[in-house]
DNA sequence: AACCAGGACGTGA
DNA sequence: TCACGTCATGGT
């Protein structure tokens, strides 16, 4: 396919699904819900990290997440804030077999309090601040280091709690660029990546939108299943 | 009762 | 490098 084609249908595709669903406004966060009605955050209350307790919730959430679907880490994600508000020293004080009953519901608890511990030391050792003081590819490779934290979960944390332009590659990305017959079934994470990032333009909140509604509509018409089966915006716009 | 979900790691070839 | 087994809960 030729390159310019390529491009073109990347930014077909997200203007069709921005049209079909409207704004997602990820990342999801806990601490904007309010506190009588914290069952809405699950699906409503989006927002940008204003503080440091926001921004490890939304590390600590892709951390989770692996693997999982959200309403099962998000349960997690809300036993840990009960107990620690994400304030850094609370959640330090943990020990990793506290952490692990916590966090228990998300899935690969003994996994995922280790790779937490392993973050929460990293970010002592480097502030948030100075991680998003760094480059891109800098602060990329530096979270690549952390165990646990791999392309996909490095990604949304830049993305997301760093504000950073790197676009994220999850499965359903993978499965619909398949589908769409723009990507093969070997095509590596750094590669569709580029793809992205080649063909929009490198603006923040349009790559969090666009990873947001990927979501989106992956879990509606790209399950492992389904697999796009009535899709009533890919089979119709000729994308 | 299997199968699946917004991956990543360790291992062996 | 790369394919493959492993990790685990909760919903369908």
């Amino acid at each position: 396919m030729p390159r310019k084609n390529r491009q073109h249908r990347v930014n077909l595709l997200y203007t069709s699904l921005l049209d079909y669903y409207g704004p997602r406004g990820w990342w999801p966060l806990i601490s904007i819900s309010s506190d009588t009605d914290r069952s809405g955050y699950h699906v409503k209350s989006y927002g940008y990290p204003q503080n440091e307790p926001q921004q490890i919730e939304i590390c600590l959430g892709a951390l989770l997440t692996q693997n999982t679907n959200w309403e099962n880490a998000s349960s997690a994600l809300l036993r840990l804030w009960e107990v620690t508000r994400f304030d850094l020293n609370s959640l330090e004080q943990l020990h990793v077999h506290q952490l692990e009953q916590i966090i228990k519901p998300a899935g690969y608890f003994r996994q995922k309090a280790i790779y937490i511990v392993e973050f929460l030391n990293f970010i002592r050792q480097k502030s948030l601040v100075e991680i998003e003081k760094n480059s891109l590819k800098e602060a990329r490779y530096a979270l690549l280091s952390i165990k646990g934290i791999g392309p996909e979960t490095a990604d949304c944390m830049l993305l997301y709690a760093f504000r950073k332009c790197s676009f994220v590659v999850d499965a359903y990305t993978t499965r619909i660029l398949g589908y769409l017959n723009i990507i093969s079934n070997q095509t590596g994470y750094e590669e569709v990546q580029k793809i992205f990032e080649d063909s929009i333009p490198q603006e923040l909140s349009l790559y969090q939108e666009y990873h947001a509604l990927l979501v989106e509509h992956g879990k509606r018409f790209f399950s492992k299943k389904q697999y796009g089966q009535n899709d009533p915006i890919l089979n119709n716009q000729n994308i």
